[in-house]
RNA sequence: GCGCCGGUGGUCUAGCGGUAGGACAAUGGCCUUCCAAGCCAUUAGCCCGGGUUCGACUCCCGGCCGGCGCACCA
């Protein structure tokens, strides 16, 4: 057997992809729209697959929970997230040659303008004449053309009427924001606590590309990790000695170049500031390694500051090097307060949780307890905001009680009234804690970007006695069909004795492919095109002394496994034990 | 969204102003005692709309889809 060369190339994969059905785009029957694609029955077991083990990764076994939230988002959480703002760009056409730029971006770069976008398109268009702003692609002054808004998300009504606008989430961690309250109650108000979700999300792209790399509609399995900035600290002795393949900020905008060293050393360095994001970039790597990712075409990637979302202080992506290009598949970002602290002003619920202090304070504080019956006949009104600005003014300016009267102002009138009447006091406190908005160390996973990875990475092509073969070298966690089941030839009761050999081991929790279809050569290859990672062959062998062969798809390696024992051995070659000494 | 190139069975592809040929795959049969073998047969195609023409898969226009470049990717 020659030795396998690794890697598919584009256009390699997505006719694999077409042909066996991993994925393929969605609706052709009626010319399709871009940036939608169906899985097919290999894609969807694979991506299925993907999902389990990412879940027994980061939920199960970093003991975080699950949830499953609305893709239907009402506008309002949009306001506060800042994504309809965010989301929001302002396209300007060129008249004379078609291009089309970042209105806002034309103002920004041409004036001393720094956040044009937040002025409305009408004001945008207004700038662009005012500085007689021209394309810079072809130069024609661009006054008087219109600036169009375009949201990069989808829209919707939600019920009759267009009264309550809708937007299908951009990202699912929006849906476990805005539920923090209730989930930081299940938690039992106790940080450190991390809540997942595996959904789809929608972004409609100006212009999809690559196959599922860039879509409208796409799977995303996201983790919000909340903590408390002060005090949590992730378990980083787990993952210390995971080697992380790193791409600094600092070594992008000089002459750096990926560095690869230990977690631990990352963090010795400050080359990675966040003790969790390093932790989770650990995980991860473990992860992208078990699950087929090639770690040499695979790096951690710093985000640039000019490249941070509105929300994020600090960010790195994973790449994959797909076609001679590097690919985002993760996002792990730093959301710091940001978005708990966006929904606790922007709704009427507490996005925080209470940090008992080790010990309770006492603290002295003078405040007010005004006489009502005196202020109401008095001020009228008024009394109410006499009241407030008392108890503003006892926190502010304590010696203002010390005579018989004290003098307050409210909108430039000055009001005089006895001391007794205020109800002032110093008064002790005890404070046995504080409320703290926790901060958010959020990886965000594109499945279909890793699916592609996994899919790109593990295609080979070697020789079989001198015939060509691919296969895809999936890691038997992942791969659709775990073992194949064949009759050498489909008569003398041997296609009966496979076909119960079938049953039995579907009986016993295994993906099974059962094929009696051409000789058995084109039946292994059918199934190392979709990555099945064991064959089992009835032969006349196997009814005369009840043994089948086993068959390797990596080595094409065969052994002889009594019938009996197929189903223990096929747990262990599934858990990682190899066929052959 | 703009520009360039493209769209023919499931997949890859040849070809022509008079409606299409191959390879692979698939299905059935024969053969075959472990790696895409052979033989026979079968299924199956010109992206959509409009225009020009006696006649359009072919030429023209528009759309949709795809690849690449530009822009965009919060």
């Amino acid at each position: 057997m020659a030795d396998a060369t690794a890697g598919a190339d584009a256009d390699t994969l997505a006719e694999l992809a077409k042909r066996r059905g991993f994925f393929f785009p969605a609706n052709e029957a009626y010319g399709g729209a871009s940036g939608f694609y169906t899985y097919g029955p290999e894609g969807a077991a694979l991506k299925r697959n993907l999902e389990a083990s990412w879940r027994e990764r980061f939920v199960t076994r970093e003991d975080n929970m699950e949830i499953s939230s609305p893709t239907v988002t009402p506008e309002s959480v949009f306001e506060a997230s800042g994504h309809l703002d965010g989301f929001d760009d302002m396209i300007l056409e060129c008249p004379e040659c078609g291009a089309n730029h970042r209105a806002d971006h034309l103002v920004e770069d041409n004036t001393e303008i720094e956040e044009a976008e937040s002025f409305g398109t009408d004001r945008i268009a207004e700038l662009v004449a005012e500085h007689g702003i021209a394309c810079p692609s072809c130069g024609t002054e661009l006054a008087g053309e219109s600036v169009e808004a375009f949201n990069l998300m989808f829209e919707t009504t939600i019920g009759p009427g267009s009264s309550s606008p809708g937007y299908l989430r951009p990202e699912t961690a929006q849906g476990i924001f805005v539920e923090f309250p209730r989930l930081a109650e299940y938690a039992r108000n106790q940080l450190p606590f991390g809540v997942a979700q595996i959904g789809h999300g929608y972004r409609n792209e100006i212009s999809p590309r690559r196959s599922l790399i860039r879509v409208r509609e796409f799977t995303m399995a996201e983790l919000e990790q909340f903590v408390d900035p002060e005090s949590d600290a992730p378990p980083i002795e787990r993952v210390e000695d995971v080697t992380l393949p790193l791409y600094s900020a600092v070594a992008q905008e000089g002459e750096g170049s990926i560095e690869r060293m230990s977690v631990a050393e990352a963090l010795d360095r400050g080359v990675v500031e966040s003790e969790w994001i390093a932790y989770y970039l650990g995980i991860a790597t473990e992860w992208y390694e078990a699950v087929g990712v090639d770690i040499e075409r695979f790096r951690y990637r710093q985000h640039l500051p000019d490249e941070l979302s509105h929300y994020a202080s600090d960010c790195w992506d994973a790449e994959a090097e797909l076609d001679d290009n590097w690919i985002e598949i993760t996002g792990f970002a730093d959301r710091g307060a940001y978005d708990l602290s966006k929904h606790d002003s922007h709704s009427d619920e507490a996005f925080s949780v209470f940090r008992p202090y080790d010990e309770t304070k006492t603290v002295e504080r003078p405040s007010v307890e005004p006489d009502m019956s005196y202020l109401g006949p008095e001020f009228g009104a008024d009394a109410g905001d006499v009241a407030d600005e008392l108890a503003a003014l006892a926190e502010r300016n304590p010696s203002a009680f010390d005579g018989d009267e004290v003098a307050v102002e409210l909108d430039g009138e000055q009001y005089e009234l006895p001391t007794e009447k205020t109800g002032f006091a110093v008064r002790s406190e005890t404070i046995t804690g504080e409320h703290v908005t926790p901060h958010v160390i959020e990886p965000s996973f594109g499945m279909g970007r890793v699916l592609y990875t996994v899919l790109v990475h593990s295609y080979r092509e070697d020789e079989v006695e001198g015939e060509p073969r691919s296969y895809l070298a999936l890691p038997s966690e992942l791969a659709p069909t775990f073992v194949g089941v064949f009759p050498l030839m489909d008569k003398d009761g041997l296609g009966e004795r496979a076909n119960e050999i079938a049953a039995d081991l579907r009986a016993a929790g295994f993906a099974v492919e059962y094929d009696d279809s051409g000789n058995i050569g084109r039946r292994y290859r059918r199934q190392d095109e979709v990555g099945t990672p064991y064959c089992v062959t009835v032969d006349y062998e196997s009814l005369d002394e009840g043994t089948v062969t086993v068959r390797e798809r990596d080595s094409t390696a065969q052994t002889r496994i009594a019938i009996d024992e197929l189903p223990a051995r096929l747990t262990a070659l599934r858990a990682g034990e190899s066929l052959v000494d």
